[in-house]
DNA sequence: AATGAATGAGCGTTCATTCAT
DNA sequence: GATGAATGAACGCTCATTCAT
């Protein structure tokens, strides 16, 4: 089975890749607003200047970074899913790959979607939107299949909203070294949702 | 009982109070960066070199805003606390109240605890640590009881980041005005945490 | 004989002259542009918009501070020069007192007078200058009794700004608890304007 | 044998050499804290943000201002001293560069080393202390030759600093355009020093 | 006389963006 | 494509001064 690169698709290692992946550390590090174009300069390498002929505005540079991140999180999710058929595996698989999105390898990029949105302009929020819908009803499916093989009886909207409040705060605490596996975090979310004894 | 007051302790209706209130809700809107001396100054009717006649920076402006808040929600956490023994009826007024909290009269101020925290100054991020502290030791302190009881089998502190997770994220969803009811949330939350059955 | 007072007659124990003693010594620490009203109101003790009772500007407080050092200066001149007939002895009586003006209990003063100039308006400047004239004819009374005597051939103005640059410069080196006296500075300079032999 | 160049090194034809120019001007005119950014970015023709790129603060052109005019007038004083050996031969080419230093070319930048002192930071006060014991070095070095053949008895510190007096006043009343020159000026302070029969 | 909150113009500085080279 | 000097609007903040109390 393919497996997601290891680097996002769009962040790879043209000077385009460099810059959005130098950005989105840098946003999550310092938020959109206190990192200045120089300072993503310098971590490519380059003069503040020419950013301006790869992105037209420091706001494309954030707006770039969501849309890779998106896309790529949402292959990623496509990936799980792939070749699972039982409701809970596909859950299962869902929720493992989300938490890799957030404490893994795009954890910069992910905490830059939720912190900075509003640093985005009303345009480019509707485009992200829209990304957003394409990755967010692959959940909704599942959850609608859990529905209706009587696994789940809460709401599926709320069950994912309270899903994705589990997930995005563990980029507050989850430690990727620690003694706590995403496995073993995944098996834990999966059972506020569907029960234990299910 | 004594109910919380609707307005927080230190954002009432003195100049200070004002400027409170206004600062944190256009801190939330526009995030802390975006927010100017001068927008603030405006929103509260003064000039903006007035406001350095309250506060010695903008910093500190948001700083307060920040303390305010957590005290009057660890209050709030307290009086929810008062005249309850049994464990899930404790539990349910932490999460009622938490809930109020974050989407009720305080949601501006909390959103920018979590969105601005990086703003703060290293010294008063120890200072909003240490307050934070004692509001967390309440719920630590219920979900210790929940164990002993029996009726909380996983991990306290994993649990405790699961619940802020799911409270936290209602922010971008809940719907004040929504058919959705803060009592119903809570017990939905609730299920999550000690199982429907039990 | 009378002795000058040790405070400048204006700079005594009323709120407006610990106000002007206050004002000297900050802005000869700090300069004129760096020290605040805030600065002045807090050392004697007031808040700062009550310095407006007092003096209409903070500039007028400068004004006023050349004002007082400069009549005080030159009461103390005449002193030196009462009862002395000798024109050499009425010469040292001047580089003495012009000495003790300089490094003396006035220093602050007189420094503010030369290095904050320029801080007071063209008309103020135009009214200090006037005082000047009288400081500085009595300066050039003796130092023409000197030529008249011939005891000095130099030009007697040229002379008079030689000995100014000496005197005011002392401001900068001249330790009151070194070992060099302000008796022997004197010697010192008197030889350099009208030779040790002679 | 090499002349001065007209133009401090450093203050040459460059956009750096005519703002360094133009400030020390400022700074002389206005005093430091008066003269704004705006008013030395307008001076040179350049928006007041533009000063940014060469210099990182205010401050700093200040500092520059400063080392550029010591190292230029040391020099000034070595070119004096270069091919004279005569003691007294050596103080007239000192004491003749000095004044040149202080009425002359350098007159504006001179003056603000003199003014505007405390307006440096402490740590750049260190630094143009260090320079500014080299330029004092040269004149000790022919103090001390002109003790040791004789030509003078008085304390060589102390006579420096006599010397300094008188030059530095100089900026205060000479006139370039008027009768007295600066050659017969410094024959007039030889005369002071070492007496005119000697 | 004194207070102290408020003013408002102005400060030094930042920084996304432009553009001639 | 890259440079880097320049722009110019905006920022947080200062402070002499005013004035109702």
């Amino acid at each position: 089975m393919a497996q997601p690169q290891t680097i996002v698709n769009g962040m790879d290692d043209t000077p385009r890749g460099k810059l959005l992946s130098a950005a989105a550390r840098l946003f999550r590090d310092q938020g959109f607003d206190r990192t200045t174009v120089r300072d993503i300069a310098r971590e490519v390498g380059i003069q503040s200047g020419s950013l301006f002929h790869h992105f037209p505005s420091k706001e494309d540079i954030l707006f770039a970074v969501m849309v890779e991140v998106i896309r790529f999180n949402t292959e990623r999710l496509r990936m799980a899913l792939a070749g699972k058929t039982d409701p809970v595996e596909r859950l299962c698989g869902l929720i493992d790959a989300e938490l890799r999105t957030i404490v893994g390898d795009t954890r910069e990029a992910m905490s830059v979607l939720v912190y900075e949105w509003r640093c985005l302009t009303a345009e480019h929020q509707q485009q992200v939107l829209a990304l957003r819908d394409v990755y967010e009803q692959l959940w909704m499916d599942v959850l609608e299949e859990l529905r209706s093989s009587g696994q789940l009886q809460a709401d599926a909207f709320i069950t994912r909203r309270l899903i994705t409040g589990m997930t995005s705060w563990s980029s507050n605490w989850f430690d990727a070294h620690g003694s706590l596996t995403i496995e073993q975090l995944t098996e834990i979310i999966r059972d506020r949702i569907i029960g234990e004894s299910r």
